[in-house]
DNA sequence: ACAAAATTTGACCGAACGGTCAGTTGATCT
DNA sequence: AGATCAACTGACCGTTCGGTCAAATTTTGT
């Protein structure tokens, strides 16, 4: 459990997510994180590396964070409304620092770098899969509570996922947060409208 | 109207939107063009400029599609249904083609510019408004046949505007095209939901 | 026919890029 | 005490980056 090392994913989360990758190099990413470039390329072998594991990192917080949200008393339709607004108090918070809404880093990079670099794509799917599970409980309660058809919930949550995902790109392109629970309006809805399985 | 000029744009939407911007240096994109590199700075001051061409062409493109569907004579939920398919089948001729689904330009440079570049950001909102209004007219037919409640329209255009880009974000990441026409299926149940105007 | 303007050429620039490496340090184990 | 090894240093590598420029060529207007 290396400083360092965690030192240099935070930070690689951080310029990655607000800059993008292309955008920052290694050596101004070593000064921020206040570590030599040489001690970086001795924990990952490839800048790309860095970036994996900053996926990672950043993907378990927010599916930490949904994990929770499915897990609380509240009821479902509530729940699933608290879903957007965890990436809409992030984007907003990170307006208001710096002017600007700050997207997704697993949306950012995959789009980014998804044909280019195919690892990176690899670990965007897993960190989307990671996410849609933590989503999917929420839509299973919605199905035995009745208030939704009885669905596949798997596709139940990656049409949430989308969504979130939708506003996420919508927040960033007109540079407005409140884009993310704006699509979350429709989720119930959407969901209202698969067809049951048969 | 020179030849030149618009042969480096379509390049450039090729390369961006397949490649990413980062990843693609103004010497390939010329050589691909077959254009010299000096010619190319005569006719944009640098290698952003050349980008917001691009998205603005690349945008007129669906924007025309979009609005033919809205001008054909099909049932309102059939044209939503169609402009999903506009994207799917665009990313489903890359992925035949090169291997891997590509995103949408807008939103790909949106997000990896858009706090680095304010004018690419600007020009991503423009398009993206360009296109949420070439959808509103299909919306506004949904409401007056009475299929929908009765919504602000803008609203509605951007719902679906959103699902459109959340499939296209879910396509890339699992590089699987037809994660957007998936959803699309949610999109008039979506609408459905939003509370009607007082 | 001729001048003016637009287009094209390709060599060139300094800076920044991702990555390497030989060697130093400091903690841990025997 | 000596050996071992991960952690760390900072100078250095070749390449590529976006962008420039003076000169040559072609196109256009008169």
């Amino acid at each position: 459990m290396s400083e360092t090392r965690e030192k240099l994913i935070d930070t690689a989360i951080d310029l990655f997510l607000t800059r993008g990758y292309g955008a920052v190099g290694t050596a101004e990413l070593c000064r921020q994180a206040g570590v030599n470039k040489g001690t970086a390329y001795h924990f990952f072998p490839s800048k790309s590396d860095l970036l994996i594991a900053a996926i990672e990192k950043y993907t378990e917080k927010f599916r930490a964070a949904f994990e929770r949200i499915a897990a609380s008393d509240r009821a479902p339709e509530d729940k699933v409304r608290e879903l957007f607004k965890v990436p809409t108090s992030a984007n907003k918070k990170c307006k208001s620092e710096h002017g600007f809404s700050q997207g997704c880093l697993i949306a950012n990079m995959s789009l980014e770098l998804g044909s280019v670099e195919p690892e990176v794509r690899l670990a965007a799917q897993r960190a989307l899969k990671s996410i849609q599970a933590a989503i999917e409980p929420i839509v299973r309660e919605l199905v035995s509570a009745g208030r939704i058809p009885d669905i596949d919930t798997r596709r139940g949550a990656e049409i949430i996922l989308g969504l979130i995902q939708g506003g996420i790109v919508l927040a960033k392109g007109n540079n407005d947060p409140s884009k993310i629970v704006q699509m979350g309006r429709g989720a119930i809805g959407a969901l209202r409208e698969l067809e049951p399985t048969s």
